[in-house]
DNA sequence: GTCTATAACGAGATAGAC
DNA sequence: GTCTATCTCGTTATAGAC
């Protein structure tokens, strides 16, 4: 039996470091295995060895990638309970994506889909269905606790927030200005929170 | 003097129409000189008479489309006085790009923005700004006309319109699902309606 | 204005030694 | 698990004939 690689270092690991970087900086059309192993100083046959080819290296990422968004929501939930909280720290985590000079991996993968092998398409879909199942659940939560007022279904909600953040994001990154991403951001939370006067509710 | 073509479908115009198509479906860097070529039935060789270099192709192929969408805009004040009938025009604009299955062309290179040569970059990001120069416009028209109600500064709420519709396209055409962008575009513009229901402005 | 031919390079991928 | 060497193909671009 091979032994569990813990080492946050090991060599499939550092590929998928550099790969998901220049995917997210360049998009999965502008850049090469040679890029990578030229990086990291091995050979590109080496990179075969891990990742049999460009496509099963663009899922391994899409799914290291989802996995991580979904830790990354779960912590949120066991750190704050209220539905504003969470949406704020959803868009937060979208915000240290472009801090870091990068766009969301499946967001820039969506620019390409037409060029993708399709079990990259499939993951693509995948995150998307999952981040707005999670965004619907947290607005619902918002509604029935009254922190959140909204007409439409959740599900709508959801899709116009994660839309609003990938076009910002997209746009920011353009200008490399995060400003630009966190007004757009601030304010579809804000829209959404009873009591704030963004949110512009008619109560008379 | 060489006389000015009229005829649409000479060589150059035809080498942009089959490029703009590749660049709206596939991204700058998922297409080649050989795939326009192909489609043309003519030489990499004559392309490269009319367009001196992929990068001179793009530069041209961003003036036409921002042209072409400023002679839209002009058209549409011409044939509509409201603020809330612009600003649905303006989203039919890109319902119409996304019913062609194709990604707005700015939007796209904007995913691909750190792999796109100076003058790409450049004539993307003045796209934006001519955009969201029209919107706060028109925005400002409609809180003058007392058709429109927002808070925030017209530029703040036309980039978040800008950024929705950005990222809406790029969601919807992923599950080539335009019903998606229609709800997410149809709700920008109806929560700034007065009197829309979806606008819920306090007036108590 | 379009062609053929080709240069020059980069891409993804594989064979086989170590 | 990593290497060198190599294959094959695609890419942008140019030279020069017609």
């Amino acid at each position: 039996m091979s032994q569990v690689q813990l080492d946050a270092t090991d060599t499939a690991t550092q590929i998928l470091d550099v790969a998901e970087r220049l995917v997210q900086t360049r998009g999965f059309n502008g850049f090469s295995y040679a890029d990578i192993a030229k990086e990291l100083a091995i050979s590109t046959a080496s990179l075969h060895y891990h990742f049999a080819g460009k496509a099963k290296l663009g899922v391994a990422l899409i799914d290291r990638y989802a996995s991580r968004f979904d830790q990354a929501l779960a912590s949120l939930e066991a750190s704050v309970t209220d539905a504003p909280a969470k949406i704020a720290g959803y868009e937060d985590l979208y915000f240290e994506v472009l801090r870091h000079e990068r766009m969301c991996l499946c967001g820039i993968l969506a620019a390409e889909i037409e060029t993708l092998p399709a079990p990259m398409h499939d993951a693509v879909i995948g995150y998307f269905n999952s981040n707005e199942k999670w965004l619907e659940r947290v607005l619902e939560q918002g509604r029935s606790e009254g922190t959140l007022e909204f007409q439409r279904p959740a599900l709508e909600v959801a899709r116009s927030i994660d839309a609003g953040l990938q076009g910002a994001m997209l746009v920011a990154r353009s200008y490399g200005d995060i400003v630009r991403f966190e007004v757009v951001a601030s304010h579809l939370l804000a829209e959404l929170v009873i009591g704030n006067p963004a949110s512009r509710v008619s109560r008379g």
